[in-house]
DNA sequence: CATGAATGAGCTTTCATTCAT
DNA sequence: CATGAATGAAAGCTCATTCAT
C-alpha cells in the first residue's frame, strides 16, 4: 500500500495530531478538528491514512523511532556499561517528559486500541527495551549468572515507565519537585546492579 | 431530590461500567451500551448518577476505597517497618492485579478527563500514598535525615504503578513470568532501603 | 373532574410554575425542574394537573380572571366614560408589565399551545376585553353611529398589548423612558375618541 | 471553513424551517423534524449552519433584511412625510401578514432564544424602526419640539407590532374584519399626528 | 491531489408521562 | 396524598467515513 502523495501535508497532519492529542486528550482526537486545524478536509486525511488507527499508528511508529534514536544516542555517549544504563535511564525519562505526546500514544493507549496495531510493528518497537537488558547485562558480568536478567530488564522498563506516565499526567504532587524525581529513578536504576535483597522472612511464609 | 433509590440497580450499572472501561475502553463507556448490559434504559442510570462523569467518580471512589482498605490490612498484618513495606508493595501490587478494571479508571484515565474529579475526594484519594512515605521512613530510622523522603515514596509508588499498568495494559511480553516480575518490584521497594548509589562521574558532567 | 387534593401544594406548583416561566422561558418549563424547587416529586404535579397543558391552562385561567379583578376595579374608580377608558388602559398596562409571568402566558404563547385550551375558557377570557368596547360606546355617544366600535375596540386592545409584549420582552430601546412609553400609550386610547383622521388621498387609490 | 456550499439545500433549510416554526411552534422546530421534510440529515444541516441558533438566526436577517426592503419600497412611494407615514404603517402590517412566519421569528420569539442573537445584527436590525421616527419628524415639522418624537415613534411601532402579533396568533375575533382592523391601525398612526389629548384630571390625582 | 457534500450511527442528556406501592 | 422507579422518545450535536467530481 503504497501512499506517497503530498508528504508535507502527511507531517502536517502527524504534527497537529500529536498536538491535539496531548492537549485535548484522545477523546478529542478527531479527524474533523485535525483537518480544520491543519487546514484540509477531513476527506484529505484519508488520501494519507486508511483510518484513524492507521493515523495513529503511524505516530507510534514515530515515537518508537524517535525514542530508539535517543536511546541509541545514549548508549554511544557512555563509556561503561554503569554508565550506559544510567544514560539509558536518563534518555528514557527525558524522552518521555519532552514528548508527552508520543509517549501517551505510545505507552499509555487502552489496549483495545493497541490490538489493531500491527504485529510486526510491535516487535519492532519492542526491540528498544532490548537495550536495557543487554546493558544490564553486561554491568553485571558474571554477577547475572543466576539472575533473570530479561525479567530485571523489564521491572527496570516499568518503574521508568511509572514515573514518566504519572508525571505526564499530573498525577504528581505538586510538592514534589519533578526534577529531584527524575535523578531517584536513575539513581534506582543503578541500584539494580547491587545484589538483591534479603526478603523478610513473613514474605517466605506469604502464598 | 433523593438519591438512594433501588440501590441494586444502582450496583449493576457500577458493575458492568467498570466491565465495558477495561474490555472496550473509555470511548466505549457510553451510558446506552450500559444500559442495555444492564438491562434498564439509558434514562434510569440518571435516577442514581448526575451524568456520566460522576458515575466514573464513583468507581473511583470506590477503587480508592477498597485500596485503602487493603493497603491498610497490609499494614496491619506487617511485624516490622521493613516487613509492612514490603507488603505495602504486595498489597499494591495485587489490588490493581485482581482490580484492573479499578486499577485502569483510577490512575490510567487521561487527566482531560479526571479535571472535574472533585479535588476533596482527589486529596482523600492521595492519602493512600501516605502510608508509603510514612513506612519509609519507620524502616530508615535515622538513616531518613539527609533523604527527601517524599519524593523517595513517590518513586516506589510511581515504580510500582509503572509495573501494574503495564501488566494490566497486556504490553509485557508474554515470555516474562508475571509472578517473577511481581517479586522483583517488591525487592526493588526493599532496596530503596540501602543507601543510595553513587551516580557515575559522567552524571557530574551532564547539564 | 373535581380534583381538590392538597390546595397548598396546587399553589406552590402554580407559583414557580409562573416564575420559571418567566425566569426561564417556555421551553425551560419542564416538569421536574418545577417539582424539584416545589419539594415534591414530579409525580405529585400530575395528582394536581392532568397534563402539563393543564397546567399552563391553569395559569392562564387565573391571570385571566386576575385580569379581570383589575380592570374592573379601574372601571369603579372612573367618574366619567372617558374617564374609565383612560383607567382602563392604564390598568391593562400596568397588569402586564406588574404580572409578565402572566401576561406571558395568557398573550405570548405560540398559537400551537392555545389550540387545546378549551374553547369556553377561551369565551370567557375574552370578556375582558367587552369592557374596552363598552366604555368606547359610552364615551362617544351619539358619535358612535357610523363608526365599527367592535373593530375599534379590538384596535385598542392589540395597541395596548403590542406596548406591553415588547416591553415584557426586552425588545425597548433601552433609551426609551417605560413610563413615558405607557403615558403614550394611554394618551393613545384618548385619541381614539376623537374624529377618525382622513387617509391622504395616496391611500385611496392603494389596492 | 469554507461556508458557501451547496445553496439549494440551504434556501431549502431555511425555509422548511420557516414553515415548521409557524405550523408547530418553537418547540417543534427540531434539525431531524426539518432535515426528514427537506429530506436530508441532521448532520447536513450543519454543514450549512453551525448551530441551530444560527439557523434561527439566519432566518431573523432574513427577514429583516425583507422587512427593511418594503419600509424603504413604501418610503419611495410616498409624497409627503404624512403620506410616507402611513404607507409605512400599511407596509408594516402587510409584512407582518403575509409573512407570518418571518415576523414570529423576528420579534415573537421568546428573548431566552433571542440573547444570542449577535449584537450587531441587533443594531442593524433595529434600525428599520427609525424610518417611522423620521418620519413622525418631517411630518410634525416645527410642532415636534416639545415632543418626545423617539417614544412617539417607538409606540407606532409597538402598536402596529401588537395588531400584527395578535392577528398571527389567530388570537382576534373571528368576527373582526382583517383588513378593517388594519385600516384602523393606518389610522391610528396618522391620528399621531395631532396634538395630544388632554388627559383628564383623574389622571393627574393618580400616583 | 484534493474537495464539498453527505451519511448513519452514535453521543450525553432531558423530556412528559406512567404505575405499583 | 404522595413517592420512587422506570420508560420511550426525542433533543442538539459530533463522529469516522465515503464518494462523485
Amino acid at each position: 500500500m503504497p501512499r506517497p502523495t503530498n508528504p508535507k501535508l502527511r507531517r502536517a497532519i502527524l504534527d497537529v495530531a500529536r498536538r491535539v492529542l496531548i492537549e485535548q486528550g484522545y477523546p478529542a482526537l478527531a479527524m474533523r478538528p485535525i483537518a480544520r486545524e491543519v487546514g484540509c478536509t477531513a476527506t484529505s486525511i484519508y488520501l494519507h491514512f486508511d483510518s484513524k488507527d492507521a493515523l495513529i499508528h503511524a505516530l507510534i511508529d514515530e515515537g518508537m523511532e524517535l525514542l530508539g534514536r535517543e536511546l541509541r544516542a545514549a548508549l554511544a555517549a557512555g563509556a561503561t556499561p554503569r554508565d550506559r544504563l544510567q544514560r539509558l535511564a536518563r534518555a528514557y525519562l527525558s524522552f518521555g517528559l519532552e514528548n508527552p505526546e508520543y509517549y501517551e500514544i505510545m505507552f499509555m493507549l487502552h489496549p483495545s486500541r493497541m490490538e489493531r496495531y500491527p504485529a510486526e510493528n510491535y516487535r519492532r518497537a519492542r526491540r528498544n527495551l532490548d537495550f536495557f537488558h543487554q546493558e544490564l547485562a553486561a554491568a553485571l558480568g558474571p554477577a547475572a549468572a543466576d539472575r533473570d536478567l530479561r525479567a530485571e530488564a523489564t521491572l527496570l522498563w516499568t518503574s521508568l515507565h511509572g514515573t514518566v506516565s504519572l508525571l505526564i499526567a499530573g498525577r504528581i504532587d505538586a510538592a514534589i519537585d519533578r526534577d529531584k524525581l527524575v535523578e531517584l529513578a536513575v539513581a534506582q536504576v543503578l541500584r539494580s546492579l547491587s545484589p538483591p535483597p534479603l526478603l523478610p522472612e513473613s514474605d517466605a511464609a506469604r502464598n
